[in-house]
DNA sequence: TTCTTGTCAAGAGCACTGCTCTCGAATGTT
DNA sequence: AACATTCGAGAGCAGTGCTCTTGACAAGAA
C-alpha cells in the first residue's frame, strides 16, 4: 500500500500533523496510566482529564477504550522487541549462550521496568478485550523469533548439544506442530531442539512472571538477580547452548 | 482460639445458619460470574441480582469488592490444593518423578478447566486490589510446599540426581536465601537441588500461563497435552527426578 | 474573498459500577 | 410482651464507557 505509506511518511496538512500529534499524546498518557492504575483501571475519561479535553473528544481519535489498549499493546511489544533486539546484538556474535542470557535479562529488565505494560502483554487476559491478530501478531512474535533465531543460528554453526535429555521422546502429534513452525520459519532445527527451545521461552516468562506478579511473596528471595541469572543459566544447558 | 473454632463448628442459632448460608451462596455467584467475565468484571451489583436482592444488602455479608475477591482467591487456592493433593497421593508411593508429572497435570487441568480463577491466583495483581497475606498465604503455598515435598522425599530416598548441570555455580546472597528457605520448611535438600526445583515450579507455571493466557496463538500447537507432557518430562530431568 | 465542506470540542444523556446512608420490617432474645 | 439485633430496600453520590446533537472553526473551492 503506497498511498498509505506516503501519507504516513509526510503528513502534508497541518491538520493532519496536529491529529497525529494528540493521537501520540493520547498513547503517551495512556501508556502513563496504565503504569499508575494497571490494564483493566484505564478510563478514556482520565485520560481526556489529563489531555486537557472533554472525554467525548478523544473518540475523534480512538474509536473505543480497546482500541486504545491495542495501540499500548502494539507499543508495548515493539519497545520490548527493540531491547531485546539491542541487547542481542550487544552480546559477542559467537557466543550463542551469552545471546540467550541477554535475550532473557532484557525481557526481564523491561518487565521489571513497566509491569503495567508486561502485565498487558504476558499476563491474565483483560476481560473482554481481543487483540486483534492482523495488528498485534506481528510486533509480538518478534521475541520469540529472535530467541529460535539464535537457537538456529548455533545449530547452524554446529554449536548446539543435541543429547541433552536423552531419554525423552517427541509423540508424532507434537512432532507435527514443531515440522509446521520448523517450515513457516525455514529452520533446521531437529524436534528435540525446537521443543526445548519452547520450553526455554515458557520458562523465562514463567520466571519473570512470578517475580513480577509477586507470587515469590515479599521476602523469599532477596538476592532476585542472583537467582534469575541461575535459571537462565541452567535454561540455556537444558536448550542445549 | 477454641471460641472461634466452636463459633465455625456450630452454628447454633438458625440465624448464623442463614447467614453463612447465603455467604456461601455469594461466594458461589461470584464464582460463577468469575469464570463468565473474568476477576476485574466481578460486579457486586451483578452478585446482588443473580442473589435475588437489592445490591446494599450484600454489603451486609462482604465489607467491598476485595474481600470478595479475598474468599474467591482463598477459595481457589484450596480447590487447586485439593486437586494437587489426590493427584499426588494417586500416584505410587515411591516414583518421585511421576508424583512430580502428576502435580504438573494436577494443576494444569484445574488451570485449564477454571482459567478465570487461575488468572486470578497467578495472572496479573488485579489493579488496586492487596490480598490480605494473613488469610491467602497458608492456602496459597500448598502447592510448592507439595513440590518441595516430592524433592525431599526424592532426596531421603537417595533418588535425587544430584549432579544435572555440573558448571552452574551459586552464589552466596542466593545461597543464603535457599538457606533460609531450607531452614523454615525443615528441609535437607541441597542448594542445587533446592535451586532447580524452583526452577522446575516457576516453569511449569510459565508453560500454563501461556496456554491458559492464549499466549501460543490459535494454531501455532494443536498437541497441546503431548507438548505439556513433553515439558513436564525434560523439567523433571531437570530437576534430578 | 466568499462559500461550502469537513473536522473538531463541548455538553447532555443513558446505563452501568462501588459504596454509604437511612428507614422500616423481620427476627431472635429476655 | 418488650427489647435489641439483624437484615433488606431504597435513595443518593461519584465515577465509568459510550452515543448523540450542537455549535465553532479551519481548509479548500468558486
Amino acid at each position: 500500500m503506497p498511498s498509505l505509506e506516503t501519507k504516513k511518511a509526510k503528513p502534508a496538512t497541518p491538520r493532519e500533523r496536529a491529529r497525529a500529534q494528540t493521537l501520540v499524546d493520547i498513547v503517551r498518557i495512556g501508556r502513563e496510566h496504565l503504569a499508575v492504575h494497571g490494564a483493566a483501571a484505564l478510563s478514556l475519561r482520565a485520560v481526556a482529564r489529563d489531555l486537557g479535553v472533554v472525554s467525548s473528544a478523544v473518540y475523534r481519535y480512538v474509536q473505543n477504550r480497546d482500541e486504545l489498549l491495542t495501540l499500548l499493546l502494539i507499543d508495548g511489544y515493539n519497545e520490548l522487541g527493540d531491547q531485546v533486539d539491542a541487547a542481542v546484538a550487544a552480546a559477542p556474535e559467537g557466543d550463542f549462550a551469552g545471546q540467550f542470557r541477554a535475550l532473557g535479562r532484557a525481557v526481564r529488565q523491561w518487565a521489571i521496568r513497566e509491569p503495567a505494560s508486561y502485565a498487558l502483554l504476558f499476563g491474565s487476559p483483560v476481560p473482554g478485550y481481543q487483540a486483534p491478530g492482523e495488528r498485534t501478531t506481528a510486533p509480538g512474535t518478534r521475541v520469540i523469533y529472535r530467541l529460535v533465531g539464535i537457537f538456529e543460528a548455533a545449530q547452524r554453526a554446529g554449536a548446539l548439544n543435541a543429547e541433552v535429555s536423552p531419554g525423552v521422546v517427541i509423540p508424532p502429534d507434537l512432532a507435527a506442530d514443531l515440522e509446521a513452525i520448523r517450515a513457516g520459519l525455514g529452520l533446521s532445527l531437529p524436534d528435540e531442539a525446537l521443543a526445548r527451545g519452547v520450553l526455554a521461552w515458557t520458562s523465562i516468562f514463567g520466571a519473570i512472571s512470578f517475580e513480577v506478579f509477586g507470587q515469590y511473596g515479599p521476602d523469599t528471595f532477596k538476592a532476585r538477580d542472583e537467582l534469575f541469572e541461575h535459571q537462565l543459566a541452567v535454561l540455556a544447558g537444558v536448550a542445549g547452548l
